[in-house]
DNA sequence: GCTGAAATCGCCTAACG
DNA sequence: CGTTAGGCGATTTCAGC
């Protein structure tokens, strides 16, 4: 599963497939210069190592209703393992939480989450989060504007690293 | 560009490309009940909204030798529109960063970023992030463990609420 | 108007070299 | 990895509700 046994063609695959994950095989062949069979041979091959995890449609949030975006800083009680892990099965049950990270630090989780309005979010947040089990205390911070957000990761990144230590 | 204007056909469609971006058009008409050429012509209308913006490949950044993930407070010595944009564009410019939101609250923005390793980081951190313009505090928080990371929206809030204000 | 049916075109995906 | 080839999906066209 590590990427030392990536060759340049399946990290362009990679990178191609981030950028649009609904291309055909045969374009994403010709991009990176092969032909389609290896082409999808490789990119099976990428899935079940787990490298894709899969595709996904961005949609767009805010034209479907969900005009609020909050970051939560999380922090519990207890750190204990069971606790945290406690803590983070509930977050799997709440859909408005779309992510949640164990952090290091004076906060112990942040969340993003999403809500069509500000009285959605303050429910939840009122009746669900701070009302947890274990959940010392909560702040949160409205997102005003988004400014950028790219999904996965710098694949410019990973080429200079390539190029610098082969 | 409104939510209203999107029947449940239209909802389930855009359900099912977040849930499975590389999902056949005939798979997806046949899931949500209706034969493919309309289907097809539902998803580039869609497209053409902007209610699905692309879609992308969701890569293993772990995987990929991008062992390290830390959420970035930022704090701006001036909140004038000017340098609050300059501050984004530069954000934009620095691929270790992925996202980038303003906050309200004691922040002004928190930002999502990867890296290789922590060394790679800190070098960012110290010679770009912390020293450019009109930054005055950064406080960073590495992510221990990720609990969850759903991408897009929750669809079932979505259709409890069309459920309850149609 | 939008949907569905038929037909064409192109792609996917084996099997083989 | 490339080429071939057969089957299936994508996409246009056209008719019907």
């Amino acid at each position: 599963m590590s990427a030392s046994k990536l060759d340049p063609i399946d990290r362009m695959i990679l990178a191609e497939l981030q950028a649009d994950g609904r291309m055909t095989n045969v374009e994403l062949a010709k991009r990176v210069g092969i032909s389609a069979p290896p082409c999808l041979r490789r990119v099976r091959t990428l899935e079940e190592q787990g490298l894709i995890r899969g595709y996904h449609a961005d949609v767009n949030a805010r034209a479907l209703g969900f005009e609020v975006q909050v970051f939560a800083m999380v922090g519990l009680l207890s750190q204990a393992e069971a606790d945290l892990s406690a803590f983070e099965a509930q977050c799997q049950g709440w859909s408005l939480v779309r992510e949640c990270h164990m952090l290091n630090g004076e906060v112990d989780f942040v969340l993003k989450c999403v809500a069509p309005d500000l009285s959605t979010f303050q429910t939840f947040l009122t009746e669900e989060l701070t009302a947890a089990e274990n959940v010392a205390s909560v702040k949160t911070s409205l997102v005003i504007r988004g400014a950028k957000d790219e999904p996965g990761v710098p694949f410019d990144v990973l080429e200079a690293r390539m190029n610098a230590a082969p």
